[in-house]
DNA sequence: GCCCCATATCGAGACTTGTCAATATCAATT
DNA sequence: AATTGATATTGACAAGTCTCGATATGGGGC
C-alpha cells in the first residue's frame, strides 16, 4: 500500500484492523483504558500493541495521558466527529437505477467527464 | 496486512484507500455511475480501477449492473447502514480522564482483566 | 545509586496490497 | 465471423503492513 497522506484514508486505515478496531471499541465502550489492558484482550504481544497504538495516535484517533508508570489511552472527540461526518458522506445509489432502459437496445452512452 | 474475514474489517478495508475512497464518494454524489467515468478521474489505470471495484464489491460496499456493453456500480443501502452503525459505536474518552488524581502519587492501579 | 515494571523502539521475516502491461472475456455492430 | 470497445483477469514487482524477539527508555520505590 502507497503510504497514505489524506488524513481521512489515514483516518479510515487505522480502523482497519481487527486488533484495532478491538482496541477502538473497547475505549468507546470504557471511556479512558490503560494500555496494559490490551496485550491481554487482544491476543498479541506487547509489542504490537504498542504499535497498533502508535498507528490509532499518529492517524489522530486516540490521545495518551502518562500517570507514573501507566499510560492512558482515550478517543479523540474530533476523531469520532470526522469519522460520522465520513459516515454521513456515503449515499447509497437510487433503488431503480438512474432510469428504465428495458427494452432499449443501446441504454445510455454513460457521460463520460470530458475526454 | 493480515488477510481480514470479519465483515467489520472487510468494510473498513475497503474505505481505507485513496482510490477507493474517491470512487464511494462519486458514487455518493452520482448515484449510479458507469465504469468508465473512474479510469479518468482517478489518475489510475483501467485494470487498477477494475480491482479497486472489484474490493469494494467483495466487501459488500457495490453492486453491479450490466447495461449493454457497460457496467454502472452503484452503493448498497445495507454498507452505509452498517458503516454508520460503526460510526455510531465509537465514543470519545471522558473531557476529565476517568477522575481527578492530581497530587496524589500513585494514581490508580489499573484494573486489569483477570490475569 | 540500583532494581523492577510498563511502555516504546528496533530489526527481521512472512505476508498483503497497489500498480501496471499484457491478455482474455463479453456485448454490440457490421 | 470479424471487428470494435468496455471491462475483467493474469502475472509480476515494489512497497507497505503485521507480528515477533530483543533491547532501550523512563518512572517509582528501595
Amino acid at each position: 500500500m502507497k503510504r497514505a497522506t489524506d488524513p481521512d484514508v489515514r483516518l479510515l486505515q487505522a480502523t482497519a484492523d481487527p486488533t484495532r478496531l478491538s482496541i477502538l471499541r473497547q475505549l468507546s465502550a470504557e471511556g479512558s483504558v490503560c494500555a496494559c489492558s490490551f496485550s491481554d484482550c487482544c491476543g498479541v504481544g506487547q509489542p504490537t500493541v504498542s504499535h497498533h497504538l502508535r498507528v490509532l495516535r499518529e492517524a489522530g484517533w486516540v490521545t495518551t495521558e502518562r500517570r507514573g508508570t501507566w499510560i492512558w489511552y482515550a478517543i479523540r472527540p474530533e476523531a469520532v466527529e470526522r469519522f460520522r461526518e465520513l459516515a454521513g458522506e456515503f449515499a447509497p445509489g437510487p433503488a431503480r437505477p438512474v432510469a428504465d432502459f428495458s427494452g432499449q437496445a443501446r441504454p445510455l452512452p454513460p457521460v463520460r467527464p470530458a475526454n
